[in-house]
DNA sequence: CGGTCAGTTGAGAACTTTCAACATGGGTGG
DNA sequence: CCACCCATGTTGAAAGTTCTCAACTGACCG
């Protein structure tokens, strides 16, 4: 069920139950389940469908000629990865799992069809294709300007609040189930200066992680320290006003 | 004249007489020219038209509350601003001119029009806005795991790329009309390590860089240096294919 | 001619990496 | 059940990279 997926859509714009049941049905149409450290797709390969992580953590990644690497971004639960690629020949960098991964593989018939009898799918994943690359250039500033601690503290709370907007956290808690390498490989640093950087955050109180469990007990507080500020999320219901008709209205198509 | 957006699209694909007259029209509408560091749009405005930069350099960039900017992308003179931020209430960063700059303003309905009517620029602005995405995610890369020479190298060698491909080299050389400060707040790095690793590149024979053009001898043995490796740029002309018949064909519309 | 902006230089400080060793924990085979 | 193994996390110390600060140069402009 892609019912993150919708979680995380209806934080832009409410969708009907019919908008729903469409959604359901694509991702219904075949699953993957692959373990961690497996591949989606990789550098080079013709890019094919559109995945859709139903459960666990995955990440794009590129690797460099001397082995050095840096993960991209990270896809959590209920994200979509690439929605357009195909008009590309072929994947300029890989995807990966981090975690053992289930995913829905939905074809670009699929998803054509949906969104053209769906404008207001269409329109809710504008906004989340958006939202993605605002996240990409977040990161730009965040590799750019801000040192390990507040980079650090940065990702933190953007994971936490892509979790909130998915119904995976618990108070003031989530899931952190990547390790520190992972974190580094990330955040542009050794995974020696990450546990560094963990043990000020958490010696600040900032944050308390034990195992893969991550709490934050002040997330303003964390938000402040590492300049974190959340517009870029876009999480302030553009649609709202479409919550009252079903209807649709004033949906474009096409890119422009 | 949007020349250098047609002739950069059709390094993806050809397009007809009648598309290319669309352009044209598209881009004569209405038309601003700003000077250096005025800014285009802001951070916090409602995003409107679509920008099309005719002459002169810009950049998306981002400032940090304590004053630490950073510069997220290019925009090169063929480039588009934001084909569809138009979904989002909010620019979360701002757009400024680097050099004076020339623009068109392309109203959101125009280019739905356009694109409606011309489905091989659909196509071909859909290959514009993945490469585009694809920059971003090779910035990633280069802010989190290349030495500031390597770093400073490779985008050297894609500003001179993405030059070549709207015809504004000569040879072996190119403008270069920003400072050094300013590839600071595009690399991570400070004015003054932008100063010594520019002087490493000249000394090593990589570069001339004398007031504002630059020279790369040796393009490959830049980018070899640099681990400079241009899939990313999706120059392999997907749209080959199409060279022959003036009908489109299998285009999508909407974001599937 | 003074002023400003861009570029350059030196030196010390700050940040981050590397290397190497050690600790911890869960899982597997004997 | 225990011993071992391997991945992950932790620590120390030295080395390397980059930053900051401050001064100085050169070019252009009014």
């Amino acid at each position: 069920m892609p019912d993150l997926l919708i979680r995380k859509l209806e934080q832009f714009t409410r969708l009907s139950a019919l908008d729903k049941s469409a959604l359901d049905a694509a991702a219904g149409e075949k699953r993957r389940r692959i373990g961690p450290r497996e591949d989606i797709i990789r550098e080079g390969d013709n890019p094919g469908q559109v995945n859709l992580i139903l459960d666990g953590w995955a990440c794009r990644y590129k690797q460099l000629r001397d082995g050095r690497q840096q993960i991209i971004s990270f896809f959590l639960p209920g994200d979509l990865c690439d929605t357009h690629v195909h008009v590309l020949r072929r994947m300029d960098h890989s995807i990966g799992a981090l975690t053992p991964v289930t995913f829905a593989e939905i074809s670009r018939e699929t998803l054509a069809r949906v969104t053209a009898e769906h404008p207001r799918i269409t329109q809710a994943l504008w906004w989340d294709t958006l939202v993605a690359a605002a996240i990409q250039r977040e990161w730009t500033v965040n590799l750019g300007r801000r040192i390990a601690a507040e980079r650090l503290g940065h990702l933190l709370c953007e994971i936490f609040i892509r979790l909130r907007g998915v119904g995976l956290t618990e108070g003031h808690s989530c899931v952190l189930p990547v390790t520190q390498a992972d974190l580094g490989d990330a955040m542009g640093l050794s995974n020696v200066h990450i546990n560094r950087t963990l043990q000020e955050l958490r010696g600040s109180g900032l944050i308390v992680l034990k195992g893969r469990q991550l709490t934050i007990p002040n997330l303003n507080a964390l938000m402040r320290d590492s300049l974190f500020n959340p517009n870029y999320l876009h999480l302030d219901r553009v649609g709202r006003h479409l919550d009252a008709n079903e209807a649709s209205s004033q949906v474009s198509s096409g890119p422009a």
